[in-house]
DNA sequence: AGCTCCCGCCATTCT
DNA sequence: AGAATGGCGGGAGCT
């Protein structure tokens, strides 16, 4: 440190004379076109590699090229690029590609917090991971496929084409950035993504995962996914930063705020423009010129793609599930925040710090924290559980994808833990199928998994994707662990291509941004058009001549896309999740008890504490969903954590594993709740994947003859995949609650309903089902889904159906049917890939339809149709087509 | 006169 | 306590 640091800082303060005759070489230098100075550096970098090259540089040019030449020298783009030079891009997984922080430092003559910069964005893309102190290992572009692939997944399940959309006719509409910016806010709180993360990558040191959901790197996979969710792949600086305010926090929003945010995108666009993965252009809208970037990186995106290519009908039904858990999130929200812009502030300050405090406490315990701040935040929410949905209903197809690949590996996991579970938490089980049946109806194992997860509180979800790597590196699909997503942690395993750990997405549910949207949009908008100015002169790739081309089609269909948003908006504005938010008390006595439960975690725990580097696992936030009762379910949580407590115990640990995993988490014993659940909407619970087993054996077990296959389920332990929060629980409630608006019925009938509302996860679920195999979808060699729920092939027909095959899927779930399927081919994961990959690239065209759609939905979509399912499908497919035209606009 | 965004203070978070 | 990280915003360089 001091060396770096101090060196580097008397380099440049002594440095230098202006005018020394370097100076003016620089000058020169500085002069000629970047590009050029950058191929020198690089070059140099090449040859070198270090010191030398850039001693000679430093030497040479010395300290006065520092001062001179400095601003643009030191552009951290540049010294990205240099950085980038040093490494390969696709490096021998089988070496040990180590890079020292001090090295780096020292050899690009940079400050250490420079690099911090660098390897921040570069570990958002899973181009690195930290790997210790001072260290990472360099995995080059060799997981940026599949990174990109699922953040574009998980993008489009956070509705941020909607989001965008929203902010693009506000602005456009309103001059007033403060109040837009504050409309999001409110509405936007939603769910934060954490990071999404690759299973064998991540975190190795207990000490970067804590950090996991910094601003830097979470801002850059988000804004990252904006790219990959927006039609023209175009985002301007001010909308990112927007979306990007209103996911963090809900309440500041202020011009600095604004300014800070846009300072840090430019940080990150100036690496990822070294990573040529964007480059700079103007887009040009009514008001005027304004700065934005390009995607130029790779628009294919493997697993991901495939999954909602193969079914088409899947946008639709997510939509549709989103609607109706989003509901269900606001309420929850709203319990938690008060009404109105309030919350936001309620929310982040003050909840967020309360939730560290307490955090802390639970790291000590092993609770991993989400932020409730952010959840409670969402009051206006119906939109939040779309979101929150979609985000979940991404993660558990990419973790149902992950387990059928995994397949015959996680049956022992899931074996233990499915024995753990039962043991530890038969209770909760039950409890959890009840919740499962209140929520979907029918209990799908299968839904209630992506269920929970959106049911996350909607306050923050976390989804965690965490690698099951715990066994060690479980090669190609290693375990697909779901977390439960009760909890605002979710934690989701996605299945490498590379054959690498499973991804993990932390995801914060933050509270719903329906707000922005809610606000009234003019047509206007849509009928605004963007063209695309290459500052750099460089031509768009195909999608930016498509809009620019195309920019009467974008206005034709702006405004269909008005009239969509003003849906949207009105029932935004409607749902209110204000009204539902009712409950202040809650909000009082949720963190209170919570701080009680802790504490008895800790007595409980007591030494048992592992160090686990999550710290959301646990949290209990104040958030609970409270239905009525809430003193009751106060107690309920209790019981539950102590259960979980218990089964934890008894569970031996293999924390250490992995390194880390959050997850554990406490799960809350769902059954008990469920009427009057708590839902911690602020934090994650995590479920323990014993209790998600539990669940979906039950509910196997009761609908069909999956129970084998549940056993199946690894569980692992691992401390990130561990512990799965008892989301389930909470979510249940929320749904429940939701449904019944939307849907109407209490009754029994609320089931299908929920089903039908489910009917997104059920997409999800057809994708995952595809990948492994279950279904056949997109690829013929499901001869699984056969066996297991031969419904499940009609039921892809229709949504309702979905929901049935959903339940089917699960059990399907089970790996080792899945591997027999797959048999062909001993790694499902790779099979499914592949077909996915290529089925893509075939129907490109289609593909792209697709996307747009999926975007717009979750929220908007699921704010405008809150009643019938039906309903919302035609709503959403004219929302689908707006959405996409206002991103093109 | 902005747009960019470097620099480094200082709060956090490990060790 | 000290080191490692990284949030953040002032303010300067570049257009």
């Amino acid at each position: 440190m001091g060396p770096l640091t101090t060196p580097k800082k008397g380099r440049e303060v002594g440095s230098v004379d202006p005018w020394t005759p370097t100076s003016n070489l620089k000058m020169l230098i500085s002069a000629a076109s970047p590009d050029i100075r950058n191929r020198e550096k690089e070059l140099c970098m090449d040859n070198d590699g270090r010191e030398g090259v850039d001693l000679t540089q430093d030497a040479e040019n010395g300290e006065e090229s520092e001062k001179m030449i400095s601003r643009k020298e030191k552009s951290l783009g540049l010294l990205c690029h240099k950085f980038l030079a040093r490494y390969p891009d696709n490096p021998n997984p089988a070496l040990n590609n180590d890079i020292c922080l001090d090295d780096v430092a020292t050899e690009l003559n940079v400050e250490r917090r420079r690099i911090y910069d660098i390897m921040n964005v570069l570990e958002s893309l899973h181009m690195v991971s930290r790997s210790a102190k001072n260290r990472y290992t360099w995995h080059g572009r060799t997981k940026l496929a599949q990174t990109l692939a699922i953040l574009k997944q998980v993008g489009e399940e956070h509705k941020y084409g909607q989001q965008m959309q929203q902010i693009r006719h506000f602005d456009g509409e309103e001059k007033e950035n403060e109040e837009v910016v504050v409309d999001l806010e409110n509405g936007e709180g939603q769910k934060e993504l954490f990071f999404v993360e690759l299973p064998g990558v991540e975190f190795k040191a207990a000490s970067v995962n804590s950090r996991k959901d910094k601003s830097l790197r979470v801002m850059s996979q988000k804004f990252v996914m904006l790219f990959l969710v927006s039609n023209p792949r175009v985002v301007s600086l001010d909308v990112a930063a927007k979306i990007l305010i209103g996911e963090d926090q809900g309440a500041d929003q202020d011009k600095n705020k604004f300014k800070t945010k846009v300072r840090r995108l430019y940080d990150i666009a100036n690496v990822l423009r070294s990573l040529k993965l964007i480059e700079k252009v103007h887009v040009t809208e009514e008001r005027g010129r304004k700065p934005a970037f390009e995607w130029i990186g790779p628009e294919e995106f493997p697993q991901v793609k495939d999954l909602e290519s193969s079914t088409p009908e899947c946008p639709p039904k997510k939509r549709s599930v989103l609607e109706t858990r989003t509901p269900v999130e606001n309420c929850a929200k709203n319990l938690f925040s008060s009404p109105g812009t309030k919350r936001g502030f309620t929310r982040h300050p003050s909840l967020i710090k309360l939730a560290r405090s307490i955090q802390d406490d639970r790291r000590k315990i092993n609770s991993a924290p989400s932020s409730p701040v952010k959840s409670s935040l969402n009051d206006s929410s119906n939109s939040d559980f779309p979101n929150k949905m979609a985000q979940l209903a991404a993660i558990c197809k990419i973790e149902l994808d992950q387990e059928s690949a995994t397949g015959a590996e996680h049956p022992k996991p899931a074996a233990a833990a499915a024995a753990a579970a039962s043991s530890a938490s038969s209770e909760a089980d039950v409890a959890a199928a009840t919740r499962l049946k209140l929520i979907s109806g029918s209990v799908d194992p299968p839904q209630a998994l992506l269920l929970t997860p959106t049911q996350e509180p909607g306050v923050n979800t976390t989804v965690h994707l965490t690698p099951h790597t715990p066994l060690g590196a479980l090669p190609a699909g290693s375990v697909a662990y779901i977390s439960a997503q009760c909890s605002s942690l979710i934690p989701v395993l996605l299945p490498q291509q590379q054959g690498g750990g499973p991804y993990a997405v932390y995801l914060q549910s933050s509270s719903p941004r329906p707000n922005p949207l809610a606000r009234p949009q003019p047509t206007s908008l849509a009928v605004r058009s963007m063209t695309f100015e290459d500052k750099t002169g460089q031509s768009p790739t195909t999608g930016q001549c498509a809009a620019k081309s195309q920019p009467a089609s974008r206005a034709s269909e702006g405004s269909p896309q008005a009239l969509k948003r003003l849906h949207p908006d009105s029932a935004s504005e409607s749902s209110p999740s204000k009204a539902k938010r009712t409950d202040p008390n809650f909000k009082d006595t949720s963190p209170k008890l919570c701080e009680i439960l802790q504490a008895r975690l800790k007595a409980r725990r007591g030494a048992q504490l592992s160090s686990r580097p999550s710290p959301r696992a646990l949290h209990l936030d104040p958030e609970f969903v409270n239905t009525p009762g809430g003193a009751v379910a106060n107690q309920t949580l209790e019981q539950s954590l102590e259960t979980f407590l218990d089964r934890e115990d008894k569970m031996a640990n293999s924390d250490s594993e992995a390194g880390l995993t959050p997850v554990r988490a406490v799960p809350l014993t769902p059954g008990q709740l469920h009427s009057e659940t708590l839902v911690p909407a602020g934090y994650l619970i995590p479920i323990s994947q014993q209790s998600l087993i539990g669940y979906k054996e039950a509910q196997c077990s009761g609908r069909e003859s999956n129970k084998a296959s549940t056993p199946t389920y690894n569980i692992y332990q691992t401390p990130t995949a561990g512990s799965r929060p008892s989301p389930a629980q909470e979510i249940t409630p929320t749904s429940l609650r939701l449904h019944k608006p939307a849907a109407a019925a209490a009754s029994p009938l609320t089931a299908q309903q929920a089903h039908r509302l489910h009917s997104p996860s059920p997409a999800i679920l057809n994708f995952t089902l595809q990948n492994l195999g279950l279904i056949s979808g997109s690829s013929p060699g499901n001869g699984f889904t056969a066996p297991q729920t031969p419904e499940g092939a009609h039921a892809l027909a229709s949504p309702l159906t979905l929901q049935q095959r959903g339940m089917v899927f699960i059990k399907p779930v089970s790996p080792v049917p899945i591997q027999q399927s797959l048999s062909g081919q001993p790694m499902a994961l790779i099979s499914l890939q592949q077909p996915l990959m290529t089925t893509p690239k075939g129907t490109g065209l289609p593909q792209h339809s697709f996307f747009h759609t999926p975007v717009p939905l979750s929220p908007l979509a699921a704010m405008v149709t809150t009643s019938g399912h039906l309903a919302t499908k035609t709503v959403y497919i004219p929302q689908r087509k707006l959405d996409v035209a206002t991103e093109d606009s």
